[in-house]
DNA sequence: CTGAAAGCGCTTACAG
DNA sequence: CTGAAAGCGCTTACAG
């Protein structure tokens, strides 16, 4: 395996030089090297084909260069929704824009242990804790750890760690509390995976935009989702079923929302006449859905861009970043609200 | 930075036996120590909390136990499509089922160089290349390298990586072909970007499809799209307006049909009465769609897990897997497909 | 400006 | 069963 790769021995031996000194030419350190040394390293280096090799190099400065993205294995995640896709993107957009590599570090329910192995190992410079479960071992273990962390996508309540996300509770609140004003006031929720923190904050700041406007909040218009398709569409039918029922639904991410458009769709209900409905996320398909996605954005490739930056600053800084960033959400009208009709 | 974490050694002192025992132990190799020593040098690795550094492990062994998944950094990738995140999901499960980290490299359209740096700087064992474009410098760069690797989501035409991906020639002309036998003639396209080998084949299929129904192909129902929605919206709009126009509409993918969706029917042309719709894919939306697509199936975390299984099983056996494989496409039939009316 | 040497934290023959 | 030693491919004081 990897045999025949040129190391800077031989390098340093066709320059006719010594290991440091190609060492430092290939760091380019001012001043310890001459000229014409550089040159023929530079042409022994192009000759052989030689590239440093990265994990002698890490193992020499105690440092990867690399961070890991910590993702839970599970639904509602990676595969039934692009808001990991994109905030992926971010991550590895910051951390490429500092010459940082990016790891996966999956954690398995059954396994929590097994990432904090992979953190703890020695592979990362530190990690970015991605949309994490509410019960999560992890972010008390990132806490007491030596390797810096950031948290993406979620703000657990009592938390040190820096952590970058949307402020979901304005957000959410305005999108409510402007139901309210159209005259809704029996709006059903369709609520996130309650695993996280997000899907939490959601609920608490539409109970507090009814009971800012006097509106007392009907638990027959809750349902409990999970953030895919297939929870948005039962909690449709669901709240549909219920008597009088909501003239105004609420989804905790667009990719409900859709789900639900489609069982109202089959209902024969029309959207947004005799139903108004609300996403949360506004994700590329949001625009594209008939009629278009009421929504409220939230910037999650800044998020992933945001938290990778954040956490090579730590890494390099070698010292806690002290505040979180919190996106302001934005409300986007599109054509699934109109005032209730009755 | 990582300061305090114990090594090898302080175990060893600990336990009062040599480092050669301590890795023997850990690695439990039979026969190499006695119980009490293995013992003793357990409760040294528990009360320290050690954990061997992956680096160093790494050094001494030439191997990672990491692979790289190389993916192209641009539009109708990563954010603007489920399509990697369930293939990262797949590659995960693969890898992370034989013990294998993974790594993201991502490789920008003007510095490839730097991905094949991050992929030959010995930081990977083996590479799967995912859904690369069809002028990538980096499928010629690995025939040649040293490091293993197998090409997911695509099959260039003549090289010798095995690849694996979904027949989508057949799963294309099945498609097509059943347009036709339904009495379809004017049949439009809506291709994916043409950099990538699958939007190629998926034409080509398309075009073996009508002339094997004695169709003659016409330049006007053929659009150049790019996987996205934006795209999949432009073509439809581009179609529509063609005289006489398409019965049929086929896309290269489902995020496009979705897009080609919301351009009809702000035409108020209704789906499948006025017009056919297909797609490829099966994406989880497809489902959900207002009529639910009729699409083309490929089983994407399938190959990613199978792409990612071949590259362990390439880097271990030492040789390479000299078969392709190939998925079959499967033909979804939802609600967008009816015979033409005139 | 240059190079010998120690060291990063492990693994792996090898000798005993 | 156990440990001293060499080695993985680099970097980094340090002496000259």
């Amino acid at each position: 395996m990897r045999r025949g790769v040129p190391t800077i021995r031989e390098v340093a031996e066709a320059a006719g030089v010594s290991i440091s000194t190609v060492s430092n030419v290939l760091y380019g350190k001012q001043g310890y090297y001459s000229p014409e040394t550089a040159e023929r390293v530079w042409q022994a280096v192009k000759n052989l084909g030689y590239r440093p090799n990265h994990i002698a190099r890490s193992l020499a400065r105690r440092r990867t260069f690399t961070v890991g993205v910590v993702v839970e294995q599970q639904l509602g995640n990676v595969s039934h929704n692009l808001y990991f896709g994109i905030m992926l993107d971010g991550i590895l957009q910051g951390a490429t824009d500092s010459d940082y590599q990016v790891k996966i570090i999956r954690v398995r329910p059954d396994n929590p242990e097994q990432a904090i192995g992979h953190i703890e190992d020695g592979s990362v410079d530190g990690v970015v804790l991605a949309a994490l479960l509410a019960d999560s071992p992890l972010i008390e273990h990132m806490e007491q750890s030596h390797v810096p962390s950031v948290v993406a996508g979620s703000i657990p309540p009592h938390t040190k760690l820096p952590c970058v996300d949307v402020d979901d509770t304005a957000g959410m609140y305005q999108a409510v509390k402007w139901l309210t004003q159209l005259g809704h006031w029996r709006i059903g929720i369709i609520l996130g995976d309650l695993r996280h923190w997000s899907a939490r904050r959601r609920e608490s700041a539409y109970l507090m935009a009814l009971r800012d406007a006097s509106i007392e909040p009907n638990p027959a218009w809750r349902y409990e989702g999970n953030y895919i398709l297939e929870g948005g569409e039962a909690g449709a039918r669901y709240l549909l079923n219920t008597h009088p029922r909501p003239t105004a639904i609420v989804c905790c991410n667009d990719t409900m929302a859709m789900g639900a458009l489609r069982a109202i769709h089959e209902r024969g209900i029309r959207v947004p006449e005799e139903v108004s409905l609300v996403g949360f996320d506004d994700a590329p398909a949001s625009a594209y859905t008939s009629p278009p996605l009421t929504t409220v954005r939230q910037p999650v490739f800044d998020i992933g861009l945001r938290a990778a930056e954040m956490l090579v600053q730590q890494i390099e800084r070698g010292k806690r970043c002290e505040h979180n960033l919190l996106f302001p959400a934005e409300l986007v009208v599109r054509n699934t609200v109109a005032p209730p009709r009755d």
